[in-house]
DNA sequence: TGACCTTTGTGATACAAAGCACACATGGAC
DNA sequence: GTCCATGTGTGCTTTGTATCACAAAGGTCA
C-alpha cells in the first residue's frame, strides 16, 4: 500500500479518538472548530424554532456549555456575522454556517455491509432530514445481494466503484465486520470517496485528503469507566 | 512529522463535540490520554492474537497511526511498563491498562428508550464481550412497557431509580427522542448514575462528576462535508 | 566483561487552542 | 445629536498537549 501519510485527525495536535481527518486540506481553520460548527447550526435551528430572531454569543454559549469567547473566535475564522451591541441574526447565521459546511445541499451516501448494523443504519430516520440520502447499499454475501432493504436493492461490492460514479455518491458509511473494514475502506477510497463514516472498531489507514470519522460506542464506554471510581 | 489518531471525541478543556466530562475528577491525567488508552488495549489485544509477546512503542504507533513518543508519554502517566531495549510485554501491558481503565471487571448498564434505536442497541452483540452487560430496559410508552425485547423486560421509567440500585447499574445508555433526552438524563443522574452514553442529538447539561459521551453520526457527517470540496 | 545496539522514560521545548479584556460598532433613550 | 448600554471582533495571555532529544537501562555477543 502506499505510504503516504495517513495521519488523521485534525489539523491539530488534538489526536482525538474516532476522528481522523487527513485533510491535507490547506484549510487553515482548525479541525476542532469545524467540528463545532454543526453544533452551532443545530442550536441556532432550535432557537429559531422557538421564535427568536437574534441571539448573542452568551446565550448560545449557555446552551452549548461553552464560553461566548470561543464561539465568537470560531465564527471569526469565517467572517463577521454579528452586529455589535445586538448579537447574531439567528436565521442568517444558521444559513451562513450551513453554507460554509456544505449543508445547503443534499449529499448522496452509500452503506456497505447489510448485516444487523447496516440495516439499522439504512432505516435510521435521522439522516434524510439533514440532507444525507442513502442511495445505494452493498454487501459481500451472495445471500444478501439482491434483497431489497428499506427500499434499497443490495448490490455486490464488486459494483461499488461503478455505482459510486453513476449515482454521484460522495460519502461512504462502513458497517461491515471489523475484519473486512480496511479492505472496504480501501475500495471506497479507490472509488474516489473522500469522506467515510466508519462503524467498525479499528483505526483505518487512509491516504491524505480522505476524512474518516469513527462511530464506536464501545470505545466511549471503555474510557468512561475510568472515571466511575476515583 | 505529523500524526494523528482518530476516533471519537474529545476532552475537556478542549470542548469538542460530543464529549462532556465534567469530571471534577482530581485525576491529573489529561482526558485525551484516557480516551486513547482503549485504543492501546484494542491494538495490544490484536497483537497478542497474532502471537507476539513483545511490542515496541514504534510498532504500536505504526498500527495506531501515532508517534511512538506520544504512546510512551501517555503510558508514563501511569507507571513504567516497558523494558528498555526490548519494548512492552503485550499481555501484561494490556492487563495493566485494562485494570487502569476498570475494564478488568464487568459493568451493568441500562438502555432507556426502546424505540428503533434502543432495540438496535440492546441487540448489538459488541457490548457483552467487552464486559458491558445490558441488564435492564426502560421506556415511557405504556404500549412498550411489559414487552420482552432481546430477553429484557421493558420497564416503566418511573422504576428507574429503584432498578438502578437493585441491579447495581453504573452506566446509562440514552436512546430516547431528543425532546425527552434531557429529562431522562436528569433522571439517570438523580438515580446516581455517573456515566452516560447519549445517542440523542443534544449537548445535555449534567452536574460535575458525571461523564457523558455522545454518539452522533449526523454531527460527524456534517463536519465531514466541509472537507469534500476545497 | 565490555562494546554496541535497541528502546524506554522524561525533562525541555514548541505549538495549538482556549480564555481574557478591551476598543469600537450599533441601537435606543432622551 | 449626545450619551449610554450592550455585545461583537480580536490581539494578547494562559493553558494544555504533542513532540523532541537524550540519558539511562536492558539485551547480545565476542
Amino acid at each position: 500500500m502506499d505510504q503516504r501519510a495517513f495521519w488523521t485527525c485534525t489539523a491539530r495536535p488534538m489526536t482525538t479518538p474516532n476522528i481522523s481527518n487527513d485533510s491535507g486540506s490547506p484549510s487553515n481553520v482548525p479541525e476542532v472548530v469545524i467540528q463545532r460548527l454543526p453544533l452551532y447550526v443545530r442550536a441556532l435551528s432550535q432557537f429559531s424554532d422557538s421564535g427568536n430572531n437574534v441571539i448573542s454569543s452568551e446565550q448560545l454559549g449557555r446552551r452549548l456549555q461553552m464560553t461566548p469567547a470561543q464561539i465568537r473566535k470560531d465564527l471569526s475564522y469565517f467572517g463577521r456575522f454579528g452586529k455589535q451591541g445586538r448579537g447574531y441574526n439567528v436565521a442568517s447565521l444558521e444559513q451562513r454556517l450551513r453554507s460554509i459546511l456544505g449543508l445547503d445541499r443534499a449529499w448522496n451516501t452509500t452503506v456497505i455491509g447489510m448485516g444487523r448494523l447496516g440495516r439499522a443504519v439504512v432505516s435510521y430516520p435521522g439522516f434524510a432530514p439533514e440532507g444525507f440520502n442513502i442511495v445505494a447499499a452493498f454487501d459481500a454475501d451472495d445471500d444478501i445481494v439482491g434483497q431489497t432493504i428499506s427500499g434499497l436493492d443490495v448490490q455486490s461490492i464488486s459494483a461499488l466503484s461503478e455505482i459510486v460514479k453513476e449515482k454521484d455518491i460522495k460519502i461512504g458509511i462502513v458497517t461491515v465486520p471489523v475484519e473486512h473494514a480496511q479492505e472496504v475502506i480501501d475500495a471506497l477510497v479507490d472509488a474516489g470517496i473522500k469522506s467515510i463514516l466508519n462503524y467498525a472498531p479499528l483505526s483505518p489507514k487512509v491516504p491524505d485528503g480522505v476524512t474518516v470519522r469513527g462511530i464506536d460506542p464501545v470505545l466511549s464506554l471503555q474510557s468512561m469507566t475510568y472515571y466511575i471510581n476515583e
